[in-house]
Order: C-alpha cells, then structure tokens, then sequence
DNA sequence: GACTTAATTGACGTTTACGTAAACGGAAAC
DNA sequence: GTTTCCGTTTACGTAAACGTCAATTAAGTC
C-alpha cells in the first residue's frame, strides 16, 4: 500500500529547533517560548527536544496567526480547534460557536484590508500625480 | 455655493474625548495615549482637548489598523502617508516604496485569511458530520 | 583530547500599549 | 452650595512576547 507507507514516512519526519527556526524565520528563544506556552510539545533526544510533523503544523499555525495579528492566546484557541479529540455533543456545539467568531472577525480583517488597499490606491495615484507636476 | 459651504461644514465639526471614546470603543486613556504618541493633536478649549474631524479621521485609522495587528509605529506610518506635504519627489519616490510595501504585507494578510477561513470551513463541517453521528 | 559549535536552562531586561489610582478642576443639576 | 459628572494630570503598574546574557553540556572535528 503506497499512500500507506507515504503516510507513515511523514509521520516519521523530525526537526530540529534550528531547522523549525530557519523555515519560519523565528528564532529559538521564541519556539522554546512557545513551548512554555503549551503551544508545541516536542519530544527529546537526550536533552535535545526532536519536534515531529504535529510540531511543524502547529508552528506553521503559529507564524501564520501572529501575522494575522492574533495573541499567543488566541493561536491557542486555533489550534485547539484543529485537535477534535472530543466527541461529546456540547463540546461540539461551543466549538461551532467558536469557528463563527474567528470567521467574522476574519471577515472584518478583510473587509479593513480591502479598505486600506483601496486608499493605498489612491494615495499612490496622487503620489504619482505630483511626481509627474515635477518634471 | 453649496458644495463650499458644506465642505466648511466638515471642518467646523469637533468633538469631545468622550464622543470619540464611545464612537470607536476605545478608553480616553488610549486616546489620550495616542496624543502622547504623536497620533492625534486636539485643540484646546481652557484644559479640556477638543478634537477635529481631522483627529477623527486618524483615529479611524488607528482602530482599524489595530484590528489588523498593527504596532502603533507601524500605524504611524500608515497615517504619514495620508499626510502628504512633502512635494519633493524624493519623499515621493520614498513614499511609493512604502506604499508598495504595505501592500504586499496586506495582500499576504489577506492570504493567510483566505487560508484559515478554508480551513475553519472544514474543521466545521467535520465537527457537523460528528454531531450528526451522535444523534 | 583540546577546540569549536549547537543546544539548553535560568534569570533578568525590554518594549508596547495601555490600566489604574489619586488628586484636582470646572460646570451643571438639584 | 454641594453633590455629581466629566475631564485632566501625574505617576506607577502590568501583561505579553520575546531578547539577552551567562553558565553548562553534548556532539562532532581536527
């Protein structure tokens, strides 16, 4: 079974923190923060920590939410949402709540984006414009 | 002349720390923080700040930056570009690369939304499918 | 086996963006 | 005229998210 072993062998891919530090291009201190922060859990080689594909995702999480300008803490919902490791039915609904909140305020992201490009837009048009008066 | 005299209406609109405070659902305290910073310049009518529709503008910039996950130094610099009294086209051509800039930052902002949003699409659907299950 | 290099741990420092408390000033309501 | 409400000023406090530094250790390299 070829997707099969191909599974497996991505399971077995392991990192290094310098590895996980040059691939998103933050420092260690930062990823041995995040895992203070309960946000990864690597496993360990004697004292070296070896952090798995799981780790890889949950930094990839991480860098992208930071970007988007959420907290430690709010990653940590995020990601939460990502292990679905309870099935009860209550646990279920409030995450349901949960995924509504973040898209509107996704939404709301996007929608200041457009804004700030729109207006980006025509303070370069008038930049431009008073470029060509100069000439 | 109507457009004249409704453009002098514009102007003449002021408010109070309290007017802005409620409007933008921010505190005084961070208004008045802004001021420190340099973001906003009321006038002053005896002790008390009176703000112009030129402060409400800029505040309006800094929420909505803020929502974007901008530092305030990097809102300031959104904000100097609205203020464009340099026409000297160093500055100008200075400006242009910033506008640049801030757009490729908005665009992959609005990527990563773009990714999460799918993604919430499915972890949605996979808790839906689990609460059907258990029904 | 000395040397270098990468990683760890612990502790303290730093910046940002305000919060909070105290003490005071005017003005409006009663 | 005093209570009440905003607003102001000054100053100290704080949470988040790391940075920085020092001491230690382990792992290769020559």
């Amino acid at each position: 079974m070829l997707s099969n072993s191909a599974a497996l062998d991505e399971k077995d891919i392991s990192f290094s923190i310098s590895d996980l530090a040059r691939e998103f291009g933050v420092t260690t201190r930062a990823i041995r923060f995040y895992e203070d922060e309960g946000l990864l859990s690597p496993g360990r080689s004697g004292r070296q920590r070896v952090y798995t594909s799981r780790d890889h995702v949950r930094l990839k999480l991480i860098v992208r939410g930071k970007r988007l300008g959420f907290s430690l803490s709010e990653v940590r919902e995020i990601i939460e949402m990502y292990d679905l490791d309870s099935g009860e039915s209550g646990q279920l609904r409030y995450f349901l709540e949960q995924i509504k909140k973040r898209r509107e305020a996704l939404k709301q992201q996007r929608h200041d984006i457009e804004l700030t490009l729109d207006e980006l837009d025509s303070i370069e048009s008038e930049c431009k414009h008073r470029l060509s008066a100069l000439s």
